[in-house]
DNA sequence: TTTT
DNA sequence: TTTT
C-alpha cells in the first residue's frame, strides 16, 4: 500500500547551514530548526514548547540554503521523515530522525527566492564545503507537470 | 514573496471520474469528493459534517483516476486550491474553486497503484473521453530529485 | 467514513480584515489572502502564480486578526474548506468556497502573538463591527488535551 | 516567534499498539507505523521506500487505538514531532523522535470510529496495560470551537 | 453525489 | 515490524 510521509515546519535556524558537496558536485545542506508552539495547558497557563529538528536539503535547495539562509532565518519547510541508524565506534546502535526537505519558503522579510539577486542576508558564513557550484541554479520547485492553459472543457 | 497553497483531503468519490483528453492527448480528470468530519459540538452532541470538493487531476494522475477510481472510492488527495471565474451566457459572473491534485493515494483495500495490473475496481464505467492513451503510463510521483546513497558525510 | 479536509496557506492579506461581531459577541473575521507560488514550466521559464483565497476566522482567532493583521500581513493559515451556496436577488445560484481557519501564525517580523502587547502593526483600521472585546485575549491554540509530564513508562 | 510542527502520515501498524494507563487512568498508546512511498528514480526505475515511525497517542485517541487498531491497520495520523533524549544504563546519550498524534483516521474498510460498537477488527490482542477504561469513550476530535449556524452576515 |  |  502506498502511504504518506509528510512534515511541515515553520521555525528558525539554530545555526548557519552546514553545506557540503558530494561527488558530482551534489550539494547537501544540514541545519537545526527550532519550532516553537504556544498553547494553554489544562490550567490555562500559557506553555511555550520548542522542538529542535534536523533538516537536510539536497541539490538546488541546498544551494539556496547556502546562499540565503543563516542562523536565525525563518523558514517554511515541507518534507518527509527519514530515520537513519548506525553504530558508533563503541558499537552502540544510534538513531537519528531527520526531515528531508523537498520544499523551502523563506519567510524573512526582503528575502525572496525568486528575484533574489541581493537578498537581505545579514551574513552568510561562506564556503564550508567546497566546489564551484555557481553553475546556474536550477529550480526550486518543479511541480509534477505543468499544465495546459485554463481553457478546460468542463 | 513565495507562498504556500496546499490542500489535503481524504474522502469518497461521489461519482465516477469524468475524464477527457485534450489536444496532445493530455488527460484531465474531474470528480466530486466528499470529506466527512465528525466532532462534538459545544453541547457534546456528535456532529457529522460533509463537504463536497471538486478535484481536478492532470496527465498521469488523470489516467490513474480513469483506470482505478470510481464512485465510492476512498482516496487521499494532495494538491492546491485554484479558483476560476467566468461569465455564463446570461452574463453572470461565476466562480468555482477546485483542488488541483498533484498527489493521489488510493486507500481502498486491494487497490494498489504500483502493481496495478488487475485492481479490484468493482466497476469502472469505461471510456468517457476518448483516445488511445494506453501508451505506457509514466509516473505518478516524481520527487524533485532522487538522492545519492545514504553515506552522508555528516 | 471519517475523512480529512485540511488546507495550509502562507500568503499576504489583500486588505485589512473585515471583522464583525455576532450575537453573543462572537467575532468573525474575513479577508482575502494571496498565495504566490513560483515554479518552472516545461520550457524552464519561471512562472509566478497568485491565487486568492477567502479566509474566515472565528472568535479568538478573529479577534487576533482584528488586533494584529492588516493589509499586507504575511500569515500561515491552517484550516478547512467550506463551500457555501445561496441564491442572489436575481435568483442565480451562487457558490463561494472559503477557508475556515483553525490555526493562525503571524509571520511578519516583530509580530509575535505571544508577547503581543505592542506588535509592530503599522496600522489597524480599527473598529468595524462593534463590541468591547478588549477583555484580554485568551488563547489561540488549544490542543486537544494537554499531556502529563514526560516520564513515560516506555 | 510561534511556529509550526506538523506531521501527516498514512501507513500500516507493524504490531498491535502497546497501551498503558498512567496515574489518573490516562491512556497512552504507542506503535510503529510503516509508510511506504513509491516513486521513480532518475533512471525511471520504480523505487519503494519504507520508513518506520514511532507514533504516540494520548487519552481518547489511545483508547481508540486500543479498541480498534491492530497489526496491519491502515491509519491516517496527524500530529507533531517530539524528540526525547535520555541516558541509558551505560551512560550513553540516546535520542528518539516520535510523532505525537492529535488526530487519527482509520482507513480500513468497515472500521468506523463514529459508530464503532462492533468494529471489524479481526483481532485485538487485548489488555496490555490495565485499568477499567470502558467507561464510555468520549470524543476523538474536539475542534477549537464549534461555530454558530451558517447565517453569516457576509 | 460519497462513505459508515 | 506493516502493507500491496
Amino acid at each position: 500500500m502506498r502511504g504518506v510521509n509528510k512534515v511541515i515546519l515553520i521555525g528558525n535556524l539554530g545555526r548557519d547551514p552546514d553545506v557540503q558537496f558530494l561527488e558530482g558536485n551534489i550539494a547537501v545542506a544540514k541545519f537545526s530548526l527550532a519550532t516553537t508552539e504556544t498553547f494553554k495547558d489544562r490550567a490555562g497557563k500559557l506553555i511555550s514548547q520548542t522542538e529542535w529538528h534536523t533538516v537536510v536539503l539536497w541539490r538546488g535547495l541546498a544551494e539556496l540554503a547556502q546562499k540565503y539562509l543563516h542562523k536565525g532565518s525563518l523558514v517554511y519547510i515541507e518534507g518527509r521523515l527519514r530515520t537513519r541508524s548506525w553504530e558508533d565506534k563503541e558499537g552502540n546502535k544510534k538513531f537519528a530522525t531527520e526531515v528531508v526537505g523537498d520544499n523551502l519558503v523563506m519567510l524573512d522579510k526582503r528575502m525572496d527566492v525568486n528575484n533574489g539577486d541581493h537578498p537581505a542576508a545579514h551574513h552568510h558564513s561562506g564556503g564550508q564545503g567546497s566546489g564551484s557550484h555557481g553553475e546556474g541554479y536550477t529550480g526550486v520547485e518543479i511541480p509534477p507537470m505543468s499544465e495546459p492553459a485554463d481553457d478546460l472543457p468542463f
